[in-house]
DNA sequence: TATGAATGAGGTTTCATTCAT
DNA sequence: CATGAATGAAACCTCATTCAT
């Protein structure tokens, strides 16, 4: 999982088909960064641009509104995200087994971008009612249904508890793992592996010792 | 738990010095409604004045801003929690025990208040950030400091699991009972109490069967 | 005819339904200056709020935006032509006498409200494209289409040529009574008794002598 | 007057002196096309060099501004509608002979430049108002003083209506001829010679039978 | 208490134009 | 000749808040 972490840039780039233009990279970084700390809503147009050494209507030569800007910066990550978890079930039968890679794989992504993750749990709200979103909340949910598939799997084999609602678990699970970037910020506190390895056992296991 | 439970206006009326009026009460219902379906940001002064069938301005006679509107709205909520809280931890002895209790109670707290619950975890970002919000703030941080107290103790005790961080612990927790607001809706779609148990099993025990 | 023309403001007052505001019409006129002299496109809405004396944001407490504010104002003229019209044919039959009423019925509201006239001619592109301005154009449509009958039965009884095709006469017809704002100002300059005898007359008979 | 009508191209090379490209002849028609279907005011300089295929910026390789550009799309039709009717003038003397033969030659000239036609018709505010279009405004009333002085000689020479002010009957004229180009849209709806006679009878004849 | 008008700051976006490459 | 990035001014509009009535 880890060995397919490449840098960020990278990933954006693959995903984001218009203009491989480096400055328009470097703003979308800038971007993230303000988005992550103040908010969806709370982000101006012109704080984003005065951070990234520009003017606000400059913007608007890379792209053609803001929600545009942050559609493209929250649905590389999130596609990124279904494809590793793609990778996961066609090499994995075993469903706890799946389910143990698939936190380990989101929480490698959420350590390659942690502001992204930041804004998808914090922005719930946001991302959830404006219009120029409608691709960040597909793929979400795209997400979800397969993270709610493996779920079903697992309690038809008898292997998840049968007497939790499967959408609670999913929820549950999907909020645990998305979270994930709280315990890694101030840098490094966590390191992957370890929080990987609590995560999992919380979520699996239950917090009773024994 | 639930006889503990008495109705959202009294407790309201309880923490809010000025005005016994009902139509501020009734203004701050409306409000709360609004918000929880529109988001913090998103919702405007004249939203909340329209559905309420007044004219903006004259909200300014009730409140003298628009977060201390909010404010006034989550602080009895969230100071609710803490009061049940205290009462559990006062009469229980046993950690594990009183976070069955705790679970439930925030449970039953939210099924009385789901418009609440729902500002609370989709706003957070708003929360975090403004001025006029400490008071939410400081609430919030002050239960959550009581609720990472008991996880310590279950720790110390040897009936929680040491090997997972108790910061990580009770955050998990937090989110999960502060989401149950999702599985409420639309209403009695889970009875309280069968969400209790399963958010009790899910969180103690885990999601692995046996 | 000219008994008909009450004063500008009591014929908007009657068609606009919203808020009988004295604020909004003086607004509502100053726009009219503005417009008529600058041309819809190159008016602001600070424009027009500097001229009422008042913030450009002010203005959206009494419209919605700048062109519902415009159609506010060019709706009722149009409409108000209509009715004139209309009045004319319940009261006439003969159709060469229609059409002198229906010339002198024109240029009597045009006087009373030149600078409507103006924005009508001038700004047709503007009118004809912009997505808020679909009742002027509805409007304007429908009285184009009862001068065209009028026309089409003046051809059937004989009394106008057969050999133009009525809806170039419509169309020529049309434009020299809505330009008719041209010859009145300055103010005055020609009296609107003289200005209806000769656009009658170079309308129904021609530029030639005999 | 048809045999006069040479291709646009030709004209238009004539008249403008910088750089005989063919590019810049192309964005030329092609922003005629675009300014007749848009406007002046709602046309950008990125909807033309779109259209052109090219980028907005290379557009001021060509031309120094929007309204040069403008200028020099306007500029050579108006001279060649005043050379046209020079050339009338020249080799005529019965006032009524040209009118008949101006109308004619204009019709001419607008159905070789329908669209030229249009922008005139349709943004005659544009052109009256803004600084960069002194020229067109010079030409235009150039043209139509031409045509006021022939209305004069034929009032003088008792060929015309002395009870229409000459004004009037010139503006009248002006109007209905620029306006031919909508009734040549679609193509051919009105062959050329036809729309001259009709146009013809109903300025001179009038609109009544007989 | 409520209304209705207004403020003033700021939001996103548009667009003609410039200029280094 | 053309590109692509940027400018800077200005456009329309929003909104929390104030205040005379």
């Amino acid at each position: 999982m880890n060995a397919d972490a490449e840098p960020r840039t990278t990933r954006h780039r693959a995903a984001s088909r218009p203009s491989v233009s480096a400055r328009r990279q470097q703003i979308l970084d800038t971007a993230t960064a303000v988005l992550a700390d103040k908010g969806i809503g709370a982000t101006t147009v012109r704080d984003i641009s005065e951070q990234a050494g520009i003017l606000s209507g400059s913007l608007y030569h890379h792209f053609t509104s803001k929600e545009q800007m942050i559609s493209e910066i929250l649905v590389p990550v999130v596609q990124g995200q279904i494809d590793v978890f793609d990778r996961i079930v066609a090499t994995t039968d075993d469903p706890t087994e799946i389910l143990r890679q698939v936190i380990a794989g989101a929480i490698a992504q959420t350590a390659a971008n942690p502001a992204v993750a930041r804004i998808l749990l914090q922005d719930r709200h946001h991302i959830a009612k404006y219009a120029g979103l409608e691709d960040v909340r597909r793929k979400r949910r795209e997400l979800r249904d397969r993270l709610n598939g493996v779920v079903l799997r697992g309690v038809a084999a008898g292997q998840l508890r049968s007497d939790i609602d499967p959408e609670i678990a999913t929820t549950v699970l999907f909020d645990a793992v998305l979270g994930a970037y709280r315990f890694m910020e101030p840098a490094g506190e966590h390191a992957e592996d370890a929080l990987t390895e609590q995560l999992t056992t919380l979520t699996l296991s239950g917090l009773l010792a024994r």
